[in-house]
DNA sequence: AAATAAATTTAGACAAAGCTAAAAAATTGT
DNA sequence: ACAATTTTTTAGCTTTGTCTAAATTTATTT
């Protein structure tokens, strides 16, 4: 990632970050009050933040009208971006903690300022291309593939990807999930949905079953896409 | 480490670090000019810092004595020396750096609050002893034990330890290192010194080899010993 | 098209952590 | 012992990032 040669203060940091998630959501200009909230303060405050952030060319802003990432900005975004699902992925992979328990921590490590660190961090996971919550992890350049986790349910037949997510974590579901013998990582095939129920018959490591629509609604796969 | 349920900056747990280093060098009070030196600021500044730091009952403090450290204080100390040298075996161990280059993001990483991570680290690791330079990992409760790091020239024959550092890092000295199949983490044992010239012979996965007083002078080995 | 409501900005203050310059205490030298 | 020097502290100012309250601009309603 083109290296930023100027200071950012944690602060500015992560206020790039949260005008670029909330850019993905609206895609339009993000308003004072958004950022407010998002970053749990007043819009005063972002008031100054952005004025801030536009003397140095992260943002693009005129009064009243709300804020958008320059380009420059929106590559300090997706460095700080690549770090924090990075780190996820260390936590997850190497330090054993589940996927839920990682993101307050990978939210201060993605502030660790270290080429040299995050070069060899990506080597050292094999060079991943998605987080343990399927979104992809941008390169050093800036580029990733656009995400592609969907829910089952929302997958054609023949599909084939990687379980990364849940969107009921009651534990219920999650016993259930461990009595199929179906846990994150898992790599899966769809082979077949019925008209009837929305049921669907996917292919596991330890054999083929059949899911209810309502488990395939609440399965996220990472598809395994050419690249 | 009995976790320290009030919130510290960066600032302050910076000047407890440099507090604990130097009572350690003069195991006296430290002088607000020698602070000031360490942490590059100004001795305004460090009188400033240790009147809040008093008032938070981390260090003792008289005005025109010096400060010195309570125990509350000697433990945050240690909590984040513990932090910083298990970073250094990480980045050493897991990311190869070199022991020399990872001082500087240990910097940043030590002050990552997470006591779960800390732990899964430490376990990650192996539960390791020392770090990269020889120097003692406090455990949990702030206990270790002392450095027993010594230069090959100061310690008597048939010690045996593992090699963790040099004092000269030329370029030359560390080709003669590799030359001669040296290299850190290696466990040497001093099998023999001659009177006359102080070359020592040193017993090595190689073979045993003769080394100079110069070398042995500029080796540091970390004891193996009893603890 | 006013009037009202909502969003945004400005002005003025505050806490943290630093600085400079001046004052006060401690130490040293003779 | 006391003058000179060094160390430490105080006082007042700066910057960063926040806040509240008031003012201003934009959006919405009738």
């Amino acid at each position: 990632m083109l290296l930023y040669y100027f200071e950012m203060t944690l602060s500015e940091e992560d206020y790039i970050k949260a005008i670029y998630h909330l850019s993905q959501i609206d895609s339009k200009s993000v308003a004072t009050n958004a950022i407010a909230e998002q970053m749990k303060t007043k819009p005063s405050s972002v008031t100054d933040m952005v004025k801030k952030l536009s003397e140095k060319s992260l943002v693009k802003y005129k009064k009243y009208q709300g804020v958008s990432l320059s380009e420059k900005g929106r590559l300090v975004a997706l460095s700080i971006i690549r770090k924090h699902r990075l780190w996820e992925v260390f936590l997850v992979d190497k330090l054993n903690f589940s996927w839920d328990e990682v993101h307050e921590v990978a939210e201060q490590l993605e502030h660790i300022k270290s080429d040299a660190l995050i070069d060899k961090l990506d080597a050292h996971l094999g060079f991943p291309k998605v987080d343990p919550h399927g979104d992809p992890i941008p390169n050093k350049e800036g580029f990733f593939t656009k995400s592609v986790k969907k829910l089952i349910s929302e997958l054609p037949i023949l599909s084939e990807g990687v379980c990364v997510g849940v969107n009921d974590s009651s534990v219920t579901f999650l016993k259930f999930l461990d009595k199929n013998n179906i846990a994150l990582g898992d790599t899966f095939k769809i082979l077949d949905r019925e008209e009837f129920d929305g049921s669907v018959t996917i292919s596991t490591r330890a054999g083929s079953i059949r899911i209810s629509e309502q488990i395939a609604s609440n399965l996220f796969l990472e598809i395994v896409d050419e690249e």
